[in-house]
DNA sequence: TTGGACACCGAAAACGTTTTCGCTAACGAC
DNA sequence: GTCGTTAGCGAAAACGTTTTCGGTGTCCAA
């Protein structure tokens, strides 16, 4: 029952340590035969080194820390989907964290992962973190940081992020190619900088198609990831400009499908009175009647091209050779279903 | 830029490591004004233990290995929530893996995880997983074991699950009592126990009311979590029995979901022409129109049981007290909403 | 003057690895 | 014989803690 190490190993076979750690890593210098006995009494007592010593002697830990602001979101459980199957790949394992959307929170969590010697770290960022120091001294600390979704631009590192700018420009135009001039949007709090992005692919869109911008088109929906916020707006576009709107571009599905179900309830048809197009193409947008067109943001893409720049980085900080900080941007895709 | 250590902080000093230490530590044989020295520099220069030296004296790692089938599920994640939170409290930390419903694959988490010298796992099986001996082995290195939701009878460790069965039985009940009596029941697989449980609840339910139960009514779905399942099971259901049912009762809310689609549709009036009861309290049903009626599963306070538990059982193992294993019923509750 | 009591500190071992550097024995070449 | 080479192994240091077990020095009482 006591634990195998390598001296009771070495014992064993009338060995030092040294030559039986040697052995399981196939030194040159050692004898093949006592190699073989000692890799066979390795397996016949279940040897698994001591994973403490191993990190304390080498300084790397083999593992990797992912402060996420939610758990409970289908974005943020695909990247985590993507992050693991990758780290998996690589032999590397995740400690989790949960910011729940507080600063302090994170930068503590950030303190805990650097005093477990982690290899390094990846973040999204809160809405609410407005400073940077404990993001500085991860990369101080010759931690590898790789930030995704919501960076902090001034902080050197890693990126992988998506064209939010781009997706719903795209989406607006989509939505004008289909014949719609009079087009909503329900945009998201002022923090976020994606939301801010979204709203001005909105607005370009409009503009290179020769479509005014038309600001009591747009609704603040600043009650974050309710839904029912979507709902209430809804009701709002209707009764401020009745029929003289045709189409929503929601700041994300949440709303979209709040939206939905004011129209549906005052059977206001989707998408042949007014069509709608959400944003992030969550699980159940492809189950509303009728289905949302949505954008797909390749989470698990961005999950695992995360984990996949970060091991890079820990391999190049780890054998002295130097590299560059990337900022990868990940396609995203328009779905196109029923609702426009 | 130098790591500090015990070391650089006792030579600062002037002192021992073992004095520096045990004034972090707040030993009573060191003066007060040298804890006071050191406590500061040790302050001043940001000391932290480096936890692997730690790990290796005190054969303890303030870890705790999680492993779930996958992550991007409602139930899972808000699990993984509480799991999460209650860590924190303690000041633990969670190595994440998804097992991706593949045994093989958690076998070999189960090694990693123990080699990695976590304090403690928390696992819900797999699906497919037949054989133990994994499990066994974590007891037999001696650390300690939770399973919940999708769990292994014969292998003695706490437990922490819902009562998959009166659950069923209540909602069928609440059916019933509505007065439907021609309800139809889409099974799950036969493989996790729970899916059986909620069908025994379900025909114990339809006993107990002195309704016939009809094997005509009861629709296999085991494609697996896949609401298309549950739209062509609707469709079937209609085909088979036209207005000779009334409600439904469904192993999962995707199933519901999919059936509701399939009622929408079809301009089959749910709850007035067929009522629907669900499982689990998805996200989404809240949002569905109409509303669905279902079963709160309470997974975040599942999470936060089992990290609890497995806590106290590490805390004893660790100070040589005795423990029994607890098996812990949370309590589930019916939502009920406009499907019904 | 001696003894004990006490306050304060340090030496050293231990946790389990990895890796450098010697050491020995054997052997071949001269 | 001697020298050099090589194959094979072990001693020992190091990673950074924690903790036991003394060891001082001081002070007071007898």
């Amino acid at each position: 029952m006591a634990k195998v190490t390598l001296k009771v190993i070495a014992n064993q076979l009338g060995l030092s340590t040294s030559t039986v750690s040697k052995a399981l890593k196939d030194y040159s210098d050692i004898n093949p035969e006592t190699k073989r006995k000692v890799i066979e009494l390795a397996k016949e007592l279940n040897y698994t080194p001591n994973s403490f010593a191993v990190s304390l002697r080498m300084k790397e830990s083999k593992t990797i820390g992912v402060i996420i602001p939610t758990m409970v979101h289908f974005f943020f459980s695909s990247v985590i989907d993507g992050i693991l199957k990758e780290a998996e790949n690589n032999n590397y394992m995740i400690f989790l964290m949960q910011s729940n959307e507080n600063e302090a929170l994170e930068k503590k969590q950030v303190d805990l992962l650097l005093s477990k010697g982690v290899d390094g770290i990846i973040i999204s960022l809160t809405n609410k973190t407005r400073d940077f120091k404990h993001l500085q001294k991860i990369i101080d600390n010759n931690v590898s940081l790789i930030l995704f979704d919501k960076i902090a631009k001034t902080i050197k590192c890693s990126k992988v992020l998506i064209d939010d700018r781009k997706a719903a420009y795209d989406a607006v135009s989509h939505l004008i190619k289909k014949g719609h001039n009079r087009i909503a949007h329900f945009r998201g709090d002022l923090n976020p900088q994606n939301s801010i992005d979204r709203f001005l692919g909105y607005k370009k869109a409009l503009l290179d198609h020769n479509i005014e911008f038309d600001s009591s088109l747009v609704y603040l929906c600043d009650n974050n990831s309710d839904f029912s916020d979507g709902y209430e707006s809804a009701k709002k576009l209707i009764q401020d400009h009745g029929d003289n709107v045709d189409a929503v571009f929601t700041v994300n599905d949440l709303l979209a499908i709040g939206a939905l179900n004011y129209f549906n309830e005052n059977n206001i048809k989707v998408p042949d009175r007014i069509a709608l197009f959400g944003f992030s193409n969550w699980f159940m947008t492809e189950i509303t009647t009728p289905s949302l067109s949505t954008i797909d943001q390749n989470a698990y893409l961005m999950g695992e091209k995360s984990a996949k720049v970060l091991i890079q980085e820990i391999n190049c900080m780890h054998k002295g050779i130097p590299f560059e900080h990337q900022k990868i941007i990940i396609d995203t895709e328009l779905i196109i279903r029923n609702s426009c």
